[in-house]
DNA sequence: AAAAAAT
């Protein structure tokens, strides 16, 4: 299966295969191991994860990876998922989540095998962006290779012949978007009635209208009995409803503080206007030139304009958005990956999940809409034990976003530049109002507003 | 109100 994936992908040259950007600090590890050991024996199962009861090949794979050190959300997650149990997770990429659910996942396929059926997955792993199915799917190939494990990622934008061809030889891991795998079911590519395992990635992110839907239609096509793992960076009302119907009487693992972004984040927020914004990048990002940055922007066509301008600028710049074709999207991302591009201009859709290590800056050039999506933007930074720094651009049409913003956080956003819009009552910023509520009344309103509404006595 | 996901 590999090698379709790869045949699809080896129109491209750039050696891709494993991309796996751990690979410089495992080989420490081995080494250090090695010496310790006779060399050349069987890779014995020893470690953390073997004492959580991983299979032994997997184990040697992660270990070459330089997995050594179970994250919390492993520690806590994989021996329930091990001994079967349904698991819901709050926690944000970066926590490690692809291997607490693949590992043990991957060493329960093994454990009771049978080759699937035509046409049938024995897992199916669900995602919502097509970038973050294929990042899951080369960490699962990773975990997995050397066993008879085979894996296959479904996405739009592909050829959909292609997939249906793979898939009449039935694969023991499906990864797909919602979308793409409800059009092959239609079309009998694959039936979901003997997959017996079941995993939501960044499940919040899925129940929005119109995917939500998709998702209701695909669960119902699995047998009622099977393992179900969910994984959700925020528990709205909405989520908690969901994971009663799916799941049946879970553990759950929550590991830092839900809507609370990683500490090594050094976060600020900078007042600029609206179009002051381009010239105010580009001086930051001079300033830092050579290291990895990711720009968020609010619309597709914002980002268009932007990353042309950078581009005319002399910026190694590439875009990432709904509008460009998926081949562009995946090269876009390599480039990223690379370090060809240092800057990666993106809506939402990078927003979440992409785990790209040296990313050391992220600029939300326009401030998200939706207030949780600003902690999974600067998420992308900081990664793997780094340091990471993201910046805030506010124009004083986006005050009310940045306090909305502060308030899911519970902290305010250091002010690294610019004036505070004036607009906005003093003692909103910053000084809190502390101890007279009322007396600052006057100042409060700014100024009474004339007529405009007819109201009452006023005016 | 915008973005994502099927064509």
């Amino acid at each position: 299966m590999k090698d379709l994936m790869e045949q699809k992908n080896s129109r491209r040259r750039p050696a891709r295969g494993s991309n796996s950007p751990k690979r410089s600090q495992p080989l420490n590890n081995m080494r250090a191991n090695e010496g310790r050991k006779a060399p050349a024996r069987d890779p014995l199962p020893t470690g953390a994860f073997a004492d959580m009861g991983i299979d032994p090949r997997i184990n040697a794979n992660i270990a070459a990876l330089g997995l050594n050190q179970p994250t919390p959300i492993q520690e806590k997650g994989i021996p329930a998922i091990v001994e079967g149990r349904d698991v819901l997770g709050l926690a944000q990429t970066g926590t490690g989540k692809t291997a607490a659910f693949g590992l043990p996942m991957l060493t329960r396929l093994i454990k009771f095998g049978k080759k699937p059926d035509p046409r049938t997955c024995r897992a199916l792993i669900l995602a919502p962006t097509r970038e973050l199915a294929t990042q899951i799917a080369t960490n699962i190939d990773a975990y997995a290779e050397g066993t008879p494990i085979r894996s296959f990622r479904v996405v739009g934008g592909a050829s959909i012949n292609v997939q249906t061809e793979r898939l009449s030889r039935g694969v023991d891991v499906l990864i797909a978007t919602p979308g793409r795998l409800m059009d092959l079911i239609e079309r009998r590519a694959i039936s979901l009635e003997a997959t017996t395992y079941l995993v939501l990635d960044e499940a919040d992110q899925m129940l929005d209208i119109g995917f939500i839907h998709t998702l209701r239609k695909i669960a119902r096509m699995l047998p009622r009995e099977r393992q179900t793992l969910m994984f959700s960076a925020t528990m709205p009302k909405l989520m908690s409803e969901l994971s009663d119907t799916y799941l049946t009487n879970p553990v759950k693992v929550a590991v830092n503080p839900p809507g609370q972004a990683a500490k090594k984040i050094e976060q600020g927020v900078h007042f600029v206007s609206q179009g002051d914004k381009a010239t105010l990048l580009a001086e930051y990002m001079s300033k830092h030139t050579g290291e990895l940055a990711m720009v968020f922007g609010r619309t597709k066509h914002g980002c268009e304009k932007l990353t042309k301008l950078l581009d005319k600028w002399g910026f190694a710049v590439a875009a990432i958005h709904g509008n460009k074709s998926q081949g562009q999207r995946e090269r876009a991302l390599q480039a990223f990956r690379n370090g060809e591009t240092k800057v990666l201009v993106a809506t939402d859709v990078a927003a979440r999940g992409l785990d790209i290590p040296d990313v050391a800056h992220v600029y939300n050039y326009d401030l998200p809409n939706v207030p949780e999506n600003y902690v999974h933007r600067i998420g992308r930074t900081a990664r793997a034990g780094r340091e990471g720094r993201a910046v805030a651009f506010c124009a004083p049409a986006e005050v009310g976003e940045l306090r909305a913003i502060e308030r899911a956080m519970k902290a305010p956003i250091p002010v690294i530049g610019g004036e505070v819009p004036t607009s906005i009552p003093a003692a909103a910023r910053g000084g809190r109002m502390r101890g007279k509520p009322m007396d600052a009344g006057g100042q409060k309103r700014p100024a009474r507003r004339p007529s405009r509404k007819p109201r009452n006595q006023q005016a």
